[in-house]
DNA sequence: AAACTGACTTCTC
DNA sequence: GGAGAAGCCAGTT
């Protein structure tokens, strides 16, 4: 069995944030085995079309602020989270991590 | 194989 | 607290 890719990693982390939570690209990139590989993920993140194969939109970045979304822009994404329960900063497009940051 | 890109992160001013 | 610059990593061309 090859290795995965870091991609396919991260396609599976991301599928594994629960509902609710959210994870930053520094901990997936963490998770993945290559701390640092911020970057890596969102672009990543950026092929991937939409959600069926891997929920992005929970993908935030390391201090909650929503960063770009494929399919729809962060507005989309701010409201797909906060229709899952995630909470976010009063008039801000900042998830609240204290709260809402998936922990294993 | 080399160079460029990007949904990041952290530091400094 | 907000803006700018540098650094890191994997993928794409």
């Amino acid at each position: 069995m090859p290795p995965l890719s870091f991609r396919d990693k991260i396609y599976n982390l991301a599928r594994q944030i629960p509902k609710g939570k959210v994870a930053t690209y520094g901990q997936l990139a963490f998770l993945a085995g290559s701390p640092g590989a911020a970057r890596s993920v969102g672009m990543c993140m950026k092929q991937n079309p939409d959600v069926p194969r891997t929920p992005c939109h929970r993908v935030v970045a390391s201090n909650g602020k929503l960063t770009g979304y494929s399919a729809g822009g962060v507005s989309r994404k701010k409201e797909m989270l906060l229709e899952e329960g995630v909470t976010f900063k009063q008039g801000t497009d900042v998830v609240d991590l204290a709260v809402s940051q998936w922990r294993l």
